[in-house]
DNA sequence: CTGCGGTCCTGAAGGC
DNA sequence: TGCCTTCAGGACCGCA
């Protein structure tokens, strides 16, 4: 599921290819996921592309920006040829490698004929106009303010298990369930060990990993499993499944000490981890 | 404040 | 082969 590497990977292939065009007008075909009034972005500039968190946003002239949440299934391509879209590769989950197909909701035309369509199987995602850019106290994991200080204050106090609470996306922003499981694995803490009983040396740990691992998410461009729905803008996968720790690897050996991954159910979301060395 | 369960949604996978 | 049920889950909301 697009979590921030796989985000960061959309915004820097985006940047390179939006930013400079003028958006001749956005379609949408499912009314429910386009929040705003897609009219008042005709003639508008693109300036920039940001990401907080989850949270894509394109950066439009005049102080309106367009973002984009892709939540579970969301799938973002861009056809420098919006008039004859067809992706090489494969588009996972979806009818045809054709654009539109059955599974876009949304797609941005551009004034030289380019075009970004926006997928989304389970209709959970959105894009959402508005003229003034979110604002939220959370912290994303690559920002300046994610300090190890920071990272203490906001979680050590707190009775839930370490797991779920990196998922609360109000504190720190950007983990999801992918890099959740693997970032605890590095940091060779137990899933379901409550945050208020990790020692400073744990913190700190799972601060580190936390950080290594979402770069190493970004480094291989995302996850791309054969479940997930997501892919690069130009339709190529990620290879970060290619370097799971132990999300999904439930039966196999751990990569440190051979043990096998155990799965289990944890606040409602797969669970995976090493029953030997997470502690 | 916390924590739980329901909701949204659809394709894939499993059972019989 | 085919129909039916179950499952996956990020964010949000209502309720105890």
């Amino acid at each position: 599921m697009p979590e921030l590497p796989e985000v960061e990977t959309i915004r820097r292939s985006l940047r390179d290819d939006l930013v400079g065009k003028v958006i001749d007008h956005v379609e949408v075909l499912e009314f429910k996921q386009f929040k705003g009034d897609p009219k008042q972005v005709a003639g508008k500039k693109i300036t920039d592309v940001i990401r907080k968190g989850k949270m894509l946003t394109l950066v439009l002239e005049d102080s309106l920006f367009l973002s984009i949440h892709l939540m579970l299934t969301g799938q973002i391509l861009f056809a420098e040829d919006g008039k004859n879209a067809i992706f090489k590769n494969i588009i996972p989950h979806t009818n045809s490698n054709k654009m539109p197909n059955t599974s876009t909701r949304i797609v941005v035309h551009f004034k030289d004929t380019s075009a970004l369509y926006f997928n989304d199987q389970r209709k959970f995602g959105w894009m959402k106009l508005s003229d003034k850019i979110e604002e939220t106290k959370s912290v994303d994991v690559l920002s300046p303010e994610f300090t190890l200080e920071y990272f203490k204050k906001s979680i050590s106090s707190s009775k839930k298990p370490i797991k779920p609470l990196l998922l609360e996306q109000d504190k720190i922003t950007g983990i999801g369930n992918i890099y959740d499981n693997d970032l605890l694995w590095e940091a060779k803490v137990h899933p379901t060990r409550k945050a208020n009983s990790l020692s400073n040396e744990e913190l700190e740990a799972i601060y580190n990993a936390t950080v290594k691992i979402i770069q190493e998410g970004i480094k291989y461009k995302g996850s791309s499993a054969k479940d997930e729905m997501y892919v690069l803008p130009n339709s190529e996968k990620g290879s970060y499944q290619e370097h799971f720790k132990v999300y999904h690897r439930n039966g196999q050996p751990c990569l440190r000490d051979k043990a096998t991954i155990e799965r289990i159910e944890l606040a409602g979301r797969g669970t995976f981890f090493c029953p030997k060395c997470q502690k």
